[in-house]
DNA sequence: CCTTTGCTTGACACGGTGTAAAGTTGACAT
DNA sequence: ATGTCAACTTTACACCGTGTCAAGCAAAGG
């Protein structure tokens, strides 16, 4: 009952999860999601009030499912520019598994308060992760000179958003791997000295 | 009365134009733009048949009377390390203009084909810009070894794309002045060997 | 004076989100 | 066996923004 509770609500997580991983973010209503979860559009909402709600829930749970923590903990570990590195690679090859509902929050943001919170909540994330692998460029006197922490940071967490990542697989037709050197080495050669 | 008629077309793009801009390209109805306009939300559907034309024109109108590519022109005739300099400048400087229509057909492109097409369009022009900024380096022997010209292209293409454009900006709080030099930098860094 | 053109007014269809209320079903307790 | 509670279903509806339709009005211009 309170596991039934459980199971249906996991349902319906992946139920969005795969929608909005299959359609790329857009187009996903909140009665196709009851559909594919087989149950009624009304169900949803009694587990997510909002739209905006049900892709935050979605986005904790497959941080979850993900593990999204220990992945980047691995980077964590290394100094220098391996930091950066590891750190790059580790966020850029997260990123197309949390596209879709990314986009969605995304397409959200300009007119609900709600899902750009959420969203804004997890890019400052990322930002600390960034701002971690330019503070260890710093320990090791390898940062560019030019640039403050704070620009560095800036500058990376710009090049590793969600958009420039679309940009350069759809739009330009890059594969994951060459997006991740190519990614690496523009980080490299702009913020190690 | 043609005249007219022309009148109130620029009257209804002046409009959208301005609401756009103030409202950073979101929020804004068909019904806001009527008003502002000082006409009927039905005579906007007169001049324009849906959202996504008014958007479109309004764009073309923008382009026109801020004289687009005679602000481009000058990047043309520099040659290598400077053209791709003067090309940032020139259309980095553009990006806060155009800002608030982009903003609403990025907005748009997930659910409208038409609105879609009218932003990849324009983009696709920018691309060629920066395209032309890495044959100049390549005909002066600085591009960067490991990348191909359209590598590099792309590379640069999604450096100055109006969302990174927007993270810089109002996310990470850069000036205009700021968000030139540093892109400017980053290109030279990663782009000239 | 009559037609055409540009606009207004008011009504309405549609799609998607969110709400409200009454009804069904099954688990569990007494 | 009976009653209660929770999860879920069904149906209906309000709201908003886009886009459509039709009738009417006012002024320019033959």
């Amino acid at each position: 009952m309170s596991s039934e509770n459980l199971e249906t609500r996991e349902k319906i997580m992946r139920a969005t999860w795969k929608l909005l991983e299959e359609s790329g973010g857009s187009g996903v209503r909140m009665s196709d999601i009851a559909k594919a979860a087989g149950i009624s559009r009304q169900a949803v909402y009694l587990h997510f009030p909002t739209r905006a709600d049900l892709l935050t829930g979605t986005a904790r749970y497959m941080d979850e499912v993900r593990n999204i923590d220990e992945r980047l903990a691995a980077s964590r570990k290394a100094k220098g520019t391996d930091r950066l590195d590891l750190w790059v690679e580790a966020w850029g090859n997260y990123i197309p598994e949390i596209h879709g509902v990314g986009r969605a929050l995304i397409a959200m943001r300009d007119t609900d308060d709600a899902a750009a919170a959420a969203w804004n909540d997890r890019m400052q994330a990322v930002r600390h992760g960034c701002e971690a692998a330019v503070m260890a460029l710093k320990s090791a006197d390898r940062l560019m000179a030019d640039y403050s922490v704070e620009q560095a940071t800036d500058l990376l967490w710009a090049l590793l958003s969600v958009e420039v990542w679309e940009k350069l697989r759809f739009e330009c037709g890059w594969s994951q791997a060459v997006y991740i050197t190519a990614v690496q080495k523009m980080a490299r050669d702009s913020l190690v000295s």
